[in-house]
DNA sequence: GCCATTATTCAACAAGTGTTGAATCGGAGT
DNA sequence: ACTCCGATTCAACACTTGTTGAATAATGGC
């Protein structure tokens, strides 16, 4: 007799349902600060409130619920970006590609989780998750590569700029400033944290399109009503 | 008698020493693709052909490899940085800036797993580790500062655009380039990699300048001596 | 009231982790 | 020849990891 019957007379249906949509949140938050191969389904299962096991009810295995969560995030950025770029669109380019910038933020703004989960897992993730990862992204990156062309035949981006990286730098050096301003801005600048992110972001753009413009000293009129954008 | 004697025997010092030098080059090598916390001791034993036990040997703890390593590549860099920004440079602005990216590609262009292992920690390690990281980051960011206010100073910059945000978009936003540059290349915009990274970097270096510069459009003569750099 | 289904937990497995204490070997000093 | 010391390995510790099979409880249908 190994064990007194010490059973916990617990199982069953809870009273509160933990649905795979509450683990996935919990995933998130604990993919943020441990990265993939980092974040354990055990710490997963803690923070969602619930067992393990549960978490392999619901989702194949770990790497599961990485890519579960990978198809709720980007479909839709890239159908708003798709929108975005289309033709008929007469805005000024500077004006789209702010647009493109600010919608960007307001999906992947506030997931720091997520935007660590899928930068790492792309840098030094293995093959196949990077094969999965590059499978979601290469529509954003069509969709941008189309805006970008779009504003070279219009005459505002400088036609000798090599088109793929403009895009590359435009969406991947906003992500990195995203990540990492905050920190940099606390531990090696010592600014407040609060106020480094907004005045980076405009910053940066406004960096960014005097670097492909044609016309570089053009004002941006419709940055300085950037404050509405806060959250 | 629980084992039958099978000692092997080769204890005692090797054929071969395996000094710490060796031992920090395989940990960097380890965790280049694992992290910090991914790298284990073994894994990092095994590349360096020795047993675990004799990290413990010359190391106090995995966290000291890890800050050793630092302390090998941060100085050198961070004096030959300080050396560009001296005020008696009278060198025009944009061409000192040229050679500080060089001065950091020669540095850690080749130490993909430093870079990683840096950034990963500055993100999302220990609040202590990141502590130990940010020292030894801000003697480098205020020696690029000077060589920035010197350009504000010398009428070659934009005083208007912030300084702080000036000298980490320089660096951190140029290491992000050399991290994903070659992976995004490949797996996203399908471009054979060797041509990828040195057509980033100036064209990188292009947009930064022309984003910073009161005069953007001012050719800039030494860029086009880039290819001895190819390394 | 019975039964099947669904959601949940428990307990365990094998493998891997950081770390340590003791054992061993080679060479230097005397 | 003996001793001492530095370098190296072995074997184990306590712990965490992904994963699974069996057990259990609530729920809905009949």
């Amino acid at each position: 007799m190994p064990h007194p019957p010490k059973v916990n007379h617990s199982r069953g249906p809870k009273t509160v349902k933990v649905d795979p949509e509450h683990i996935l949140e919990a995933a998130e938050r604990v993919f943020a600060s441990a990265g993939l191969k980092g974040a354990s389904i055990r710490a997963i299962a803690r923070e969602a409130g619930c067992d393990p096991a549960l978490i392999y009810y619901h989702f194949e295995n770990k790497e599961a619920v990485f890519t579960t969560m990978l198809d709720r995030k980007f479909p839709p950025l890239v159908q708003e970006l798709e929108r975005l770029s289309d033709p008929a669109d007469l805005r000024h380019t500077s004006e789209r590609f702010w647009e493109a910038l600010r919608t960007i933020h307001r999906h992947v703004g506030q997931d720091a989780g997520f935007r660590a989960t899928v930068r790492g897992e792309m840098t030094r993730g293995a093959e196949g998750v990077q094969d999965t990862i590059a499978q979601r992204v290469r529509p954003l990156f069509q969709a941008l590569l189309r805006l970008f062309q779009q504003g070279v035949q219009r005459g505002d981006i400088r036609p000798e700029f090599p088109q793929a990286l403009g895009v590359f730098f435009f969406a991947r050096l906003y992500l990195e400033i995203l990540d990492t301003a905050p920190i940099m801005a606390q531990r090696i600048a010592c600014i407040p944290v609060e106020q480094a992110l907004p005045l980076a972001e405009r910053s940066w753009f406004e960096l960014y399109w005097r670097g492909i413009s044609t016309r570089p000293e053009d004002p941006l009129p419709f940055l300085d009503k950037a404050k509405e954008f806060r959250t």
